[in-house]
RNA sequence: GGUAGGUUAGUUCAGCGGUAGAACGUUCGGCUCUCACCCGAAUGGACGCAGGUUCGAGCCCUGCACCUAUCUCCA
């Protein structure tokens, strides 16, 4: 493939950027990275209604913490910067003009409500209002294709506002190459005159982004679904001002995970998942978004968990480290459907991740949560238990419900179990016990094992008489790690302590 | 309504002309004092519908149905 691949994630600052976009920045990360190429964030703020101003920050946080940097951006490496759009506002202007000066675009005048009265009307016969040919000279429309040149210069100079329109061929079938989708015909007369200047100075998206993606010398737009439709009027720009066009590659919508439809901010609040990879305060309102971090994932199963979304590898394989994704993409295997978002596949990947962790690293996130419960232990015995504990676990903020009772003694006791297991002369049983374990030495596992084994056979009882109500007595319920572990663990007095209480409470 | 895209197991998706697959889920079995992990097995499908091309169609063509996106001086 190409040597010089530049792709680049162009968001716009209108709020925090929600998982959909970082599967867009991951899926160019991924395809610049296959490449050696380059990756550019380009921060798309030419809406000033919109603008939020912590959003970019957001940005530049989420693809930090999801281990997807960029290589060139507003303040990192600037060879073709500045990388905001308002800070280029000024060049766009004589892109337009270029336009405006060879017949591929032209003044219009009209109001929205003028525009708006025309939809209507238009909606009202059943038929759909197009700003092209079909209307443009007919009269109706205010613009500089039906004013003479003297009426256009008198508007201007009398400070009336217009927009710049992009003049689209008539009679015309566009024959596009997508890279996921291959090729799509369009018809011409079917698309508008969109707008490439607004009346307030700025350009909209469609012209600040060809003309960005040029001066950028991107390679590749790889971009979402939702951009499919404007394709045809970007590749009529790359001709208007002749220019090679970049590539196209657009990727399938990520859908909610019940029902239809594309995945909604707000459909997270719905059904209890986040949507943003990191939590989020709106400075108006001060609301809080919960974030993928904060709830306890993983970076690295949350990227994996969307590399999967809208691609696939071909193979049975769904593990997948940055590198080895790295390796395996190839945007021919991305999928033109819609992608369906799943939040228990997402609870799956994170559990499989956390398994992958070594107790090492593990431990360093349970010691505060065990300072948070006001326990005192070394990192050592921590680290144990982690080793214990962490298969059962789905993300570390388990960790205490799973180990609580290594530190501290059950405050009560699962009443099933205890009904089930717990039987007439089970008290007996567990008062001798007592004696059995403080008659052994060295309270090692191997002792300890040895000793209550021994016990056991010798008196001809099953394994489970015993072993269940010593478990509901140190655990409190019948779930858990090996008892014997358990009992070396917590000490010779606290296990003894235990059954007593046990023999109390449940006796 | 126009335009574009989609439709394969309960769910998410592979399969892109040659005897319908995986993962997850569910159920069962093995391993365990228990839960979990792990291992094994079972379960499961008019490949949206109807025509056509072909020796042969989930794959190609046509029509229809349904779903989605888009049609803002938003990106």
């Amino acid at each position: 493939m190409s040597d010089n691949v530049r792709v680049r994630f162009a968001p716009s600052p209108t709020g925090p950027l929600h998982m959909g976009g970082v599967r867009t920045a991951l899926f160019n990360y991924l395809f610049a990275k296959k490449h050696n190429g380059t990756f550019v964030l380009r921060i798309e703020d030419t809406d000033q209604t919109r603008y939020v101003a912590n959003a970019e920050q957001y940005i530049v946080d989420a693809l930090e913490w999801c281990n997807i940097p960029f290589d060139e951006g507003p303040g990192k490496n600037e060879k073709f910067g500045p990388y905001r759009q308002s800070e280029r506002k000024d060049l766009y202007k004589q892109y337009a003009e270029e336009l405006l000066a060879n017949g591929w675009a032209y003044y219009a005048f009209d109001t929205a409500e003028q525009l708006d009265a025309h939809r209507k009307d238009h909606e009202a016969n059943g038929k759909t209002f197009i700003y092209n040919w079909h209307n443009r000279e007919k009269g109706r429309l205010v613009n500089s294709l039906v004013l003479s040149e003297e009426e256009v210069q008198q508007k201007i100079a009398a400070g009336e506002k217009y927009v710049v329109r992009f003049k689209t061929p008539q009679d015309q079938t566009l024959i596009l190459e997508d890279e996921v989708r291959g090729t799509i015909k369009i018809d011409t007369n079917t698309l508008d005159d969109k707008i490439l200047f607004k009346s307030d100075g700025m350009p909209t998206y469609h012209l600040a982004n060809i003309v960005d993606d040029h001066l950028m010398e991107i390679s590749h737009v790889i971009r979402g679904e939702e951009w499919l439709p404007s394709l045809p009027l970007h590749s009529l720009l790359y001709t208007a001002f002749g220019w090679e066009s970049p590539k196209f590659a657009h990727l399938p919508l990520i859908l909610k995970p019940v029902g239809k439809g594309k995945l909604g901010k707000r459909d997270g609040d719905k059904l209890g998942f986040p949507v943003f990879p990191l939590e989020y305060t709106n400075e108006e309102t001060g609301n809080v978004t919960r974030g993928y971090k904060e709830d306890g994932y993983f970076s690295d199963a949350f990227v994996n968990m969307l590399a999967l979304l809208g691609w696939n590898p071909g193979t049975e394989q769904e593990l997948f480290s940055l590198e080895a994704l790295v390796e395996a993409f190839d945007l021919a295997r991305v999928s033109k459907s819609g992608a369906k978002f799943s939040p228990d596949k997402t609870k799956w990947f994170n559990q499989q991740y956390l398994q992958q962790k070594t107790d090492n690293e593990l431990v360093e996130l349970y010691l505060p949560i065990l300072e948070n419960q006001g326990v005192t232990t070394d990192k050592d015995f921590a680290e144990k238990v982690v080793a214990l504990i962490k298969e059962r676990a789905v993300f570390v903020q388990d960790f205490w419900d799973l180990s609580s009772f290594f530190f501290q003694d059950p405050i009560e006791y699962d009443p099933k179990a205890a009904k089930k297991q717990w039987k007439e002369t089970t008290g007996e049983l567990m008062t001798e016990l007592v004696t059995v374990i403080e008659g052994i030495e060295e309270f090692s596992i191997e002792n300890a094992q040895t000793e209550i084994k021994g016990w056991i056979t010798s008196k001809e009882i099953g394994f489970g008489k015993v072993m269940q109500p010593l478990r509901l007595s140190l655990v409190g319920k019948l779930a858990g790690p090996d008892l014997f572990e358990i009992m070396t663990m917590v000490g010779k007095e606290t296990t003894i302590k235990r059954i007593q209480n046990a023999i109390t409470n449940l006796g």
